[in-house]
Parts: structure tokens; sequence; C-alpha cells
DNA sequence: GGAGAATAGTTTCAATTGAAACTAATTTCA
DNA sequence: TGAAATTAGTTTCAATTGAAACTATTCTCC
């Protein structure tokens, strides 16, 4: 029976969310930065053009729970590197059509093996059915 | 079947984490601020010294997963604020013991039952078991 | 005892971030 | 129409952050 009047940080779930994402974040961008010299946003921009080419920024924005100010400059980056195609869309010309130029695609190629034996490693940790009630409770926390 | 060559965001642990921790943490960090005038980082040192009076800045940053120079900077901010005491060890002057003021242990018995009440709020989208649960896996995935 | 290593805590510096302001283009609707 | 509002994306500015350097003190061990 918990003191009512104390909180124990550790025993705090927004604490302990944090802790999990800054270990679980904390290995993976060090991974991204030396194999691939990404950081975690540029990741995300790859990951989303991956799976949905030929959309805007703020389409990545959506799909990737970064402002655009974020997207912005991790496509700009990008870009600098060489790993993103842009093109004006004709019909809206405030748009630019993203996608992931021939380098971009090498280098996702190579890093979506990383990343998903990455998240295996994780899992490995849990049993299925802890995996699957994290996964599902992940997502009733996210909501607003 | 998910397609091996390609990983949706919405479905990768790590990315989910850092959706439900911005979106947790979030959420929280406007409250102590709003209601308290304390960033993250003030309300770690002040939860830690109110179950562990009388510690040193070093032992606060071992029991908040905040490294020194974040403490140090909380700390000072909260000594500005009055709302710690900072007395130098006699027997090693080169450490400080911490705890809280009057005014901190006002806010900290204030702040408490707010952040309970937000965590019970976060632990109604759940039942018993996936909390249970939730928990575990969060401490599994902490580890290095 | 005292030189060198180690430790507690602070400061400096550069990088990352988000809010707000901004530019340029499009949409709305009077 | 065309003026006002909205939208896409960028830039500016200030705040937050961590690594590395730093100061002050203590510990190690010859």
């Amino acid at each position: 029976m918990p003191d009512p009047d104390v909180i124990d940080l550790p025993n705090f779930l927004p604490y302990r969310l944090a802790v999990a994402t800054d270990a679980v974040s904390g290995r993976l961008a060090r991974r991204y930065r030396e194999e691939f010299d990404l950081s975690i946003p540029e990741w995300r921009v790859m990951a989303v053009l991956g799976r949905f080419p030929d959309i805007s920024a703020n389409e990545v924005a959506a799909r990737s729970a970064m402002d655009k100010v974020r997207v912005s400059r991790a496509v700009a980056q990008l870009l600098r590197n060489g790993h993103l195609d842009r093109r004006a869309d004709d019909t809206d010309r405030r748009r630019t059509m993203l996608s992931l130029s021939d380098s971009g695609q090498e280098i996702y190629r190579r890093i979506v093996p990383m990343a998903r034996a990455y998240e295996q490693d994780l899992f490995a940790r849990l049993s299925a059915r802890e995996a699957e009630i994290l996964m599902r409770a992940l997502a009733q926390l996210s909501q607003p």
C-alpha cells in the first residue's frame, strides 16, 4: 500500500514511460547516426517516404508525429545529403512533392532490416502476450 | 503479414513509445508549468527530494534518470525560486545536501495529488491486467 | 606527507527544438 | 472579380539540452 502523500518516481507511469523511451530511442539514434549519419527526424521522414512515396511535407508531418518545422529541417538536411528528390506540385505551387532519391532508397533498403532487427531484440524481452498488450496500451496512452 | 521490406511507422515500437511519451509528458509538463511554474526536471528533483530528503545533487541525479548538468540547472532554478534549501556537507565540502524548503514542501504537498490523479486518469484507459503488464514491459525495455 | 587520480558540481559551447513571424500561393465569398 | 482568410513551407528567436572543459575538494598510495 503506497503512501498517498509521496510519489515514488520509478513507479510513476509518466516517468517510467519517459525512461523507457530514452533508453530505446537513445540506442537507436546512436545506430542511425553511426551507421547511416541520420537523425531521428531524418529517419522518420525517410520511413514515411519509403512507405508513401511522392507526398508533400505536410503529409509527412501528419504521418510522423512531427511538426512542420521539424519536418522542414529534416527534409532540408536530407536534400543537402542527396537522399531526397523534391518537385513542385503543378496544381498547387505551394506544395512540393517529396520522394526518396536513388541514394535515399539505397539507405532505406539497408536501414529497414536494421530497424526491424532492433525492434525484434526489444520484443524478445517480452512474451507475445506482453508485446501485444504493450502496443495496445501505448495506443491508448497516445490518445489526447 | 507485413511487408518485410517496408516499415510502418505507427506499428514500429520505438516510434510508438516516443509518441506515447510525448503525449503523456506533454500534457503533464503543461500542468506543472501552469499550476506550479515547474519544468519536468524541476519536478523530478522535487519528487526525489520529497521522498528522500537531504541527499546530494549526485544522488538526485541517480534517482531521477537525469545527468548532473540537468540536475544542476534544475536545482539552481529551484533555489532561485526558494523551493530548496542547500547546506554544505561538513565531511565532504564538495557535496551539498539538498532538501525541500517550506515553500518547496508546500508545492510538493499540492503537486503530488495532482500527479497521482493524472496517473489515475491514464490507468483508467487500461484494465488492471494491461496496466500491470505495461509497467513490467516498460521496465524490461529500460534495461541497457 | 604529497603528487596524481578521482569525484561533486558548475560553466561553456554548439546543436536541437518549438512558437511565432514570415513569404508565397490558393481558397473563400461578398 | 478581388479583398480577406487560409494553407504550405521557411526563417527567426529564444529556450533546453548534453558533451567537454573547468573549479574545488577528497582519495589513493608511494
